[in-house]
DNA sequence: ATGAAAGCGCTAACAC
DNA sequence: GTGTTAGCGCTTTCAT
């Protein structure tokens, strides 16, 4: 295992007896320039120059306390739409002089309990995190020991935890409500793992439009539980439905995010070619840059994913300690593109009135 | 300016009362728990169950020295093909029981500086980072400070820095020959600045390839030089060509990475509509997943993303602190598709020979 | 098996 | 203006 000991640095004794000064002095001239006489002043900055002298930050902040960085736990570092929620909490944070470190859980409690631990030993100031079990007990631990804690697109189910979210359930209900009005009866939801809130919330709203429309939601509705939500997940999750449908796929199909979406055209354009393609409607979630720019432009539920960075960063950022947990809920869009119109089938009207949630 | 001073945790000390035991009791539990008698150790394990108690990091390695901690610093983390990048890392990282932290340059050489500053205050035992700039200088006095640094997609400059890349005057060979095979006689290279490595090689490769068939790159290639390198570069620099051309715009695009080829596909079909869109051959580089998704698939420069980052994080975690550097380089790929076949064009064949570089 | 004490590199009083 | 010194939270000899 090549765990590595750092060698030795220069150290603020050191370019003291370069400098031929007290280490306090050397202190000074790193924190408070203006105290120190010119003359001696440049002779520590000669010799730091001489010494290439890093002041060790990790002896710093366990000195003096005071931290500008903040982590991030995404849920997959390689979805676009986190990445441009990191974007936004980036831009947040670089203009309060704060800077941003990354980690990506993956959905696996194991990383996601790492990154936590990991980050809080390295002294971050504040953690932004989209949880990705549901267990959020060891963040509610982390914010009791005085890191300051802000949830990412997961409505808090503790209400200690400030939080900032799209309403899930009312994504659903958007993108299912427009595959009714289609004329659809019989709706193929693709969706992650319930210990994931937004997949449970995605499918209670798609339920709940099903519902409001007369019908019955175990009958409608057919959930495929993936296990990853990439691509890959969705070109082998719409393979096997194929397969096993005995020539008949499902008409229209629901995505709990867009990659899954790419992975469902993908399958079908491999199965049975354009024709296939365009005879299933599909609907994504998240409306990535991409999403307009595919053969099979995707209709897509929007969320506005650079402005739940930023106000989460904010939100981080504005809260002192002890102050009460705030709770930001954004409202998601439908974005109707070719995926959910079939050539031939009646078309309703794509919009839809406000959610149920 | 909301820095933090960090509130009060409970510490060691805090503990080793609570448990009526000494510091240095504490601290065997925590590290060779098996020199410690069952009877105490169950109470130092309580006291700090009790006290909620997290070991700060930040003295730990201060005081050990041991590190497993890894940052890397990317250009753009909105890309697909760094973020593919940043998985290889994690993965081979991962497996050696060492974590990353992620930080996104933007090609902004104040962003790469502070964070390469940022990870070497926090003590990371080494630095996986994508120049932005061409100056590597900093890079170097880091590495002499003890840090481990591997040079990611560039290959390095100064030999002493280790270095991982694809031979990218090979890749912008690869796809000008594609395109003179095709028949154009006019190229236009929609490229980055040149302190960025990898534009001026892929650059150099194209006007290599252009003399190599016996013609004056003077002539046939037109760098366009953008500022930002991705969806929406790519759009406006396409829309002023158009828009200069006096409604003809070049037949024949080369770009500097596929998110850029995505934004001119979106000036073109903007402009022209499917017509124009599918007039203009465009060839991109990276072959991002979506690629072959596209509307209109995109003909691209296949990198080994994946491969580039688990074998970068191999490099660092197999160096010692004196051991001479080792640079790694792959091979391009072309993968063609229909954005660089328009019809009616004569076809040459696809391949190529082996690049000249 | 456990405790006492030194020290990692730095900052912040406080003295001179 | 500059030097001295205590101590941040931890690990690690070295005694006991």
């Amino acid at each position: 295992m090549p765990r590595a000991t750092t060698p030795r640095r220069a150290s603020v004794a050191d370019v003291a007896r370069q400098a031929g000064v007290s280490v306090g002095t050397v202190s000074n001239v790193l924190n408070r320039p203006e105290t120190v006489a010119p003359a001696t002043r440049a002779r520590v900055e000669a010799a730091i120059e001489e010494l290439s002298f890093v002041p060790n930050g990790l002896a710093r902040q366990l000195r003096a306390g005071t931290i500008t960085t903040v982590g991030a736990i995404l849920l997959d570092i390689r979805n676009p739409f986190f990445t441009e929620v990191a974007r936004g909490i980036e831009d947040r944070l670089t203009a309060a002089d704060h800077t941003l470190m990354l980690a990506s859980s993956d959905d696996d409690p194991a990383r996601e309990a790492r990154y936590l631990r990991l980050f809080e030993e390295k002294g971050v100031v504040g953690l932004l995190v989209v949880p990705g079990s549901l267990d959020v007990e060891p963040l509610r631990a982390v914010q009791r020991r005085g890191v300051r804690v802000v949830l990412l697109d997961a409505a808090s189910s503790s209400p200690d935890l400030s939080s900032v979210s799209v309403d899930d359930a009312a994504g659903g209900a958007l993108a299912a409500r427009h595959l009714l009005e289609l004329g659809y009866r019989r709706l193929t939801f693709l969706n992650g793992p319930h210990t994931i809130r937004q997949c449970a919330d995605r499918l209670r709203g798609i339920r709940e439009a099903v519902a409001d429309e007369g019908l019955d939601p175990d009958v409608v509705v057919e959930e495929v539980r993936l296990t990853s939500l990439d691509a890959g997940g969705g070109d082998v999750a719409m393979g096997r439905l194929v397969d096993a449908s005995g020539g008949r796929p499902p008409e229209a199909v629901l995505c709990v995010n867009d990659l899954v979406a790419v992975g469902v055209q993908r399958a079908l354009r491999r199965l049975g070619g354009t024709a296939l393609l365009s005879r299933v409607a599909c609907v994504g979630y998240d409306d990535i840059d991409i999403a307009s720019e595919l053969a099979m432009p995707l209709t897509s539920v929007r969320q506005p994913a650079l402005e739940m960075g930023y106000r989460a960063a904010d939100l981080l950022l504005a809260r002192g300690p002890g102050e009460p947990a705030e709770h930001v809920v954004f409202q998601p869009e439908l974005v109707v593109r070719a995926s959910s119109l079939v050539p031939g089938r009646a078309r309703a009207g794509a919009g839809g009135s406000s959610p149920t949630s």
